[in-house]
DNA sequence: CTTGAACCTCTAGCCACTAGAGAAACTACA
DNA sequence: TGTAGTTTCTCTAGTGGCTAGAGGTTCAAG
């Protein structure tokens, strides 16, 4: 048995985000001693290390509640699940290129005022003021 | 001169959005007509302007702070934007990385249910469930 | 002068936590 | 068994950057 400290220390998730993760219903409420403490078994702290592999891979607390559910009915389970990868993947490429348009305009923004004569006005609080100085739309 | 609306239109920035950044102190309190309704100048809009570009490339509400702190005063101050941008691509530059190997964790992931004898479990929910069945550490 | 759109302030909610207060319960050692 | 020190409990409030809604006032057009 495993006291919310100890699960704390093997998954790296703060004991305050143990407890909200109960609340919101990702964890089942663990049996308590007499003294109200929580006691958690083996299956509890593979659920909790589940939890926080997939919210680091970005996956929000209702999907994974939705992959919980599927882990329940493991019969057609698994085209839903893929699915939500699926559709986590799509929104992490989709971020990607967004920075990446932010990472070539900061670069150009960022070069401006390294330069000789430029900068007689700050190239940087110029490019912001001026939309026009863009290169690409965002 | 300019009601919140118009600035809205202009700027594609929210009225409640325009009345939280004046709250925030990024914009100056306005003059109000006797019914008390904001009326901007042309600088007002400007200054949102440059607000809306900064967010949109991912500034915090605190850098866009300093600099429009760094406006005010236009000596020295361009080293100093340059920083706070740089710094920005920076994080800009961390974020597409991790999301990279984000990326190519759920391409795995989501592969594993096509094949054909392999998920008689299913491999999303097993990958996400074992951590040792990943290629590489996020 | 009236109607309807736009505006005002204020409060509360979103997500996924994080921090802190004040009290109770464990654990280790004498 | 006593006690000191750590851990845990619940509860409330705060984070960032907005967004939504209630209930009331003011503006602009006809």
């Amino acid at each position: 048995m495993f006291s919310i400290g100890d699960l704390s220390k093997r998954t790296a998730v703060k004991i305050p985000t143990i407890r909200y993760y109960e609340e919101m219903g990702l964890l089942s409420a663990p049996e308590r001693t007499e003294g109200n403490q929580r006691r958690y078994d083996a299956a509890g702290l593979e659920r909790l290390s589940f939890i926080k592999h997939a919210r680091d891979l970005g996956f929000s607390i209702e999907a994974i509640s939705e992959l919980i559910e599927l882990q329940c009915h493991p019969d057609r389970s698994c085209q839903a699940a893929t699915d939500i990868a699926i559709s986590q993947l799509s929104e992490v490429r989709a971020k990607i290129k967004r920075l990446r348009s932010l990472e070539k305009e900061l670069v150009r923004i960022s070069k401006g005022c390294d330069g000789d004569g430029v900068s007689e006005d700050c190239y940087v609080l110029a490019s912001l003021a001026d939309h026009k100085l863009c290169n690409h739309e965002h």
